[in-house]
DNA sequence: GAGTTTGTCAAGCGTTTGGTTGATTAGCTC
DNA sequence: GAGCTAATCAACCAAACGCTTGACAAACTC
């Protein structure tokens, strides 16, 4: 006995551009984070997110207009997860965490840097965040190892945090663990901080 | 006037079954580092090879078997890039180095790692080398530091090694420098030995 | 030198791919 | 409620893809 309804609730519309346009974004994410791009299939993208497949090219400009849409909207998502006030070594692994708990962002940033041409969407964003991750390192590390270049290291810290999920082949082989075990990834997490805080002294 | 070529040199010979299947692993390597198993195309690598497309299925198995086949000879051959008797960052130094001037391996490893799915062919060579590295780090950082898993800083070390081939857009927005320009690479390169250096105290 | 094996090639086959066309209908305007 | 706009769909298309077929010629065997 449903009641008669005055005003239709905003979910209950059967047409929502907006929505629409986000389920695709969303099931591209988890697409392109799986397969990269040339791996990547439109009609499972459209599968995905439950609509036509001619929808993708209506709402962005076919598969390169929405890798890229993707990829800018996960940039600046991704730029949000910054949480200040806490020292350099604790931070960090709480982004290890991060990353290796939602690997799909780790994916994303790792297929696009292999093929990665001269553009780069979203990367003004990202570039953004890790300039304060710069500025603490140059803080905080910087004035007792003035030969230390903050930036190559803030780099070469995010990509150890990520390794465990751009190289799981590497930790299988060596470690013999499963890379996406949360054990391992609490024990992965605590050693990068680990040497952050080394650094530190 | 050519004149009688009474025995044939072996590089004369118009089929040499070795030669042509080395060709095409080279070839495949080329095309699979530059643009991953998916978007690798095999007109493209028999082009390059100099051969007929019909010959990759003849010596390989298909697309899947030539990339098996060509990963495992990649992995075997940077297991021989070992070169001890050195201290750890500067053995640390010229494996950077020897990385970022020659990409094409770490790419390879790169994309297999993105489509990891159990198998890894030429990971016991690989194993084999990181294995000893393992060992080094254990001796001359693990001693001072009982709360370092050296393999995981093994690891986190080779990352970061091979961040500017994998992460290059990341570097141009940060450093605002070409990861393949030689001066950056020196640059970074000391820097990551520079790091070990540090834990070495 | 005849005969067999094997390395190589040109052409094509069936399938999948990204993209498009034209019709249909929900939701808005008045 | 008529009319219009915009969101959605089913079906299709040309091109590219990985792979195979059948012919043939170099190299080996005796």
């Amino acid at each position: 006995m449903p009641g008669p309804r005055r005003s239709p609730k905003p979910q209950e519309r059967q047409r929502d551009p907006e929505r629409t346009r986000q389920k695709i974004l969303d099931a591209a994410a988890a697409e392109f984070a799986q397969h990269g791009y040339a791996g990547a299939r439109i009609r499972a993208i459209a599968e995905r997110a439950g609509v036509n497949q001619q929808l993708l090219s209506y709402y962005f400009d076919g598969k390169q207009g929405l890798f890229r849409a993707m990829t800018e909207q996960w940039g600046q998502r991704q730029a949000e997860i910054s949480e200040p006030g806490t020292s350099l070594s604790e931070q960090l692994r709480r982004y290890t965490l991060e990353n290796l708990n939602n690997p799909d962002g780790v994916r994303i940033l790792a297929w696009s840097g292999l093929q990665y041409d001269g553009e780069d969407p979203g990367g003004e964003a990202r570039t953004a965040m890790l300039a304060r991750g710069v500025e603490q390192i140059a803080e905080q590390i910087g004035r007792d190892n003035p030969d230390i270049d903050p930036a190559c290291l803030l780099i070469m810290l995010m990509a150890a945090s990520m390794a465990p999920t751009t190289m799981p082949q590497v930790i299988a082989g060596l470690c013999r663990a499963d890379p996406r075990d949360p054990e391992f990834v609490d024990h992965y997490a605590e050693q990068v901080a680990l040497i952050a805080r080394k650094l530190e002294e």
